[in-house]
RNA sequence: GCGGCGGUCGUCUAGCCUGGACUAGGACGCCGGCCUUCCACGCCGGCAAUCCCGGGUUCAAAUCCCGGCCGCCGCACCA
């Protein structure tokens, strides 16, 4: 224990590598820094940038005709994540003792107290059952404070009014539910659809303390995938279908196991253990992605969530995981199947139809629910404004005001917010030419800066007492550096030419003359620079150049006209080192 | 938010217990120069810390005391 407390474990050396060489470091420093923020430094932008731009191939540019990507604001208006259900479920009910000071999630509390479910109930009620049943702090048995909700929403205001309350949003799947219309309409209709999003998300968390792991404001990147729950094969399963993937299944969870089980995606999809292709094929590429990332399949698991694990909105969700040094499995992302939870949801908050029609190529019979007044009761209840009511009814979109009894419970006609008593839903048989429905969505969400972290450790290496960091060569956010032999001409200005015509070429490129050549590839190497171009006195006499790989400090010596060409190539994977040039003898 | 431990150049650290000789020392790094024909070489010079912030005790505080902030560990929390 001592050990391993004076030794420093790999995350306080990634940590240390970050800041010194500018990946990232705590923000707000010279005030004293604050829990969970983090500046991303020149060099942690651009791998930022570049895993970014990885997660956009896989998911976006790969499915460019059917998956496209947005923006929508950070700042949203408290009716939407009513709507969402964020601003009730994202909420913690939380007690405090009077004498320890403990914090305890009340209704946990109670339901261990008294054995019985207290969902959905206010902290009044809370409150009350606690003191009726004259519960203590478990810890010291101390009086318990009265309940009060902790909200991980982060609250603003918007413009001048105060009331005017709003959220930086907890997740960017909600700006692309609300503009899921919109985008729909402007792809033509194209169903199945997916709309993806990069962008910054806040969650006030109640005491960080996990560094870049563990942020208030992180960048996500999602997707929401939305496709006819009629139709719920995916047309690319076959391209994954043998992938291996692990998964620790929530059968086994409650069994008690927590080992993974390796099983293809087709094997898990005839299992039952993912429900839905869509979802299964997209955590193949997710875990093939994150390979890319440096980050091996054994250092991968899917865990199933159960029930009370998972987030309102979903009726499946598996955690990506991966395994870092110092706190075990962390989760990367969330690949959840939402239902049609929330586009129902903003249907019937909004009052705005999000159905889209399907035509069929032949009239058909199908089963639809239809709505109607139930007249007694509500001539019983409201005889004076039951004319009016009856009139309200006729003139609202039926459908929507399904939407809304199931998402708030009534539906608000003349001013009377009417629950499902005063309404008759009946399933009847129609013959029509097509339906509307709400479509289904299976959504794979990212962290980008648990991933930035995760891939600075698995390239971490020591070498010879030197640090060097194999990032893959297609994110490494430094491709190439030139260096002369030594600072003299006419190196140095063949060195220079060189540098800037890579620089032309769209490359990320260092020149460095500084101290010798040994220091200079050192230096190199702790920031990942895939590969050292050196000019020698060689160079001079017929053009060509040494080329040292970062991983193996082998060199080959190539013409510098072939090396503006293979270089990019090599850095795209499409070469190996070996092509670049003949190995140069030591 | 509670409890324990910690916070000194960019990084690692010496000093703190036992207050004064500390103008806060070293190593690495970084910058400039010399040297150098391939892996943190050598030499010279330089940059860099009002010792986390604020208050107190004292003739005197990096050092002792109190509060805050931040970090680590444990508890709680983590849709």
């Amino acid at each position: 224990m001592l050990k391993a407390l004076s030794e420093k474990d790999l995350y306080e050396k990634i940590v240390e590598l970050a800041v010194r060489r500018g990946f990232f470091w705590q923000s707000y420093e010279i005030y004293g820094g604050v829990a969970g923020f983090v500046d991303l430094g020149p060099l942690g932008s651009i791998l930022k940038k570049n895993i970014e731009n990885k997660w956009r191939q896989w998911f976006i540019l790969k499915h460019q005709d059917f998956i496209v990507e947005i923006e929508s604001p950070a700042i949203m208006p408290k009716a939407v994540l009513e709507a969402s259900g964020h601003l009730e479920h994202f909420t913690d009910p939380i007690v405090e003792c009077l004498r320890c000071g403990r914090k305890f999630r009340a209704d946990h509390l109670i339901e261990d107290a008294i054995g019985k479910s207290v969902e959905g109930l206010t902290p009044h009620q809370l409150t009350e059952i606690i003191k009726e049943n004259n519960i203590k702090c478990p810890s010291c048995s101390g009086q318990l404070s009265e309940v009060r909700t902790f909200s991980l929403l982060f609250r603003t205001t918007i413009g001048p009014y105060s009331e005017n309350v709003g959220f930086i949003r907890p997740e960017a799947a909600q700006g692309m539910f609300v503009a899921f219309k919109r985008v729909y309409d402007s792809m033509r209709g194209r169903m199945p659809l997916g709309i993806g999003q990069i962008g910054k998300v806040g969650r006030n968390e109640i005491s960080p303390r996990q560094g870049v792991i563990r942020l208030r404001e992180f960048t996500i990147m999602e997707v929401e995938f939305f496709f006819d729950p009629e139709k719920p094969k995916c047309p690319f399963i076959s391209e994954v279908e043998n992938d291996e993937i692990r998964l620790i299944t929530a059968e086994n969870k409650l069994k008690g196991i927590k080992e993974p089980i390796t099983v293809t995606i087709k094997g898990a999809l005839e299992k039952g253990y993912i429900v839905n292709e869509w979802l299964a094929y997209f955590m193949a590429l997710a875990q093939k992605f994150v390979r890319e990332l440096g980050i091996p399949f054994n250092k991968q698991v899917f865990e199933d969530k159960l029930p009370h694990e998972r987030a309102h909105y979903s009726s499946q969700t598996f955690d990506q995981l991966v395994k870092v040094s110092r706190w075990g499995w962390i989760e990367v992302a969330g690949h959840s199947y939402r239902g049609d939870y929330d586009l129902s949801r903003h249907m019937g908050f909004s009052g705005k139809d999000l159905t889209v029609y399907k035509q069929f190529s032949e009239s058909q019979e199908v089963l639809v629910e239809e709505i109607s007044l139930n007249h007694e009761v509500l001539e019983r209840s409201y005889p004076e404004e039951y004319r009016k009511i009856v009139n309200a009814f006729s003139k609202r979109d039926k459908n929507i005001m399904l939407a809304e009894l199931k998402a708030k419970g009534y539906i608000e006609l003349a001013g009377k917010r009417l629950g499902p008593e005063f309404f008759k839903i009946a399933k009847v048989k129609k013959v029509v030419k097509g339906k509307r429905f709400i479509p289904h969505v299976v959504e794979p969400s990212f962290g980008a800066e648990r991933l930035l972290y995760a891939t600075l450790e698995y390239a971490y290496t020591v070498k010879n007492g030197r640090v060097i960091l194999r990032l893959p060569r297609d994110i490494a956010p430094i491709s190439l550096a030139v260096f002369p032999l030594v600072s003299k001409e006419p190196l140095v200005s063949i060195a220079k030419e060189i540098y800037e015509n890579f620089k032309k070429e769209g490359l990320r490129v260092i020149y460095d003359e500084s101290g010798n050549i040994g220091r200079r590839y050192a230096r190199a190497d702790e920031i990942g620079v895939p590969l050292a171009i050196t000019v020698d006195y060689q160079t001079v006499k017929d053009n060509t150049v040494t080329i040292r790989n970062r991983d193996t400090w082998e060199q080959v010596r190539a013409p510098i006209k072939e090396a503006y060409v293979k270089i990019p190539e090599y850095l795209r994977y499409r070469l190996e080192f070996k092509d670049l040039g003949v190995p140069l003898k030591k």
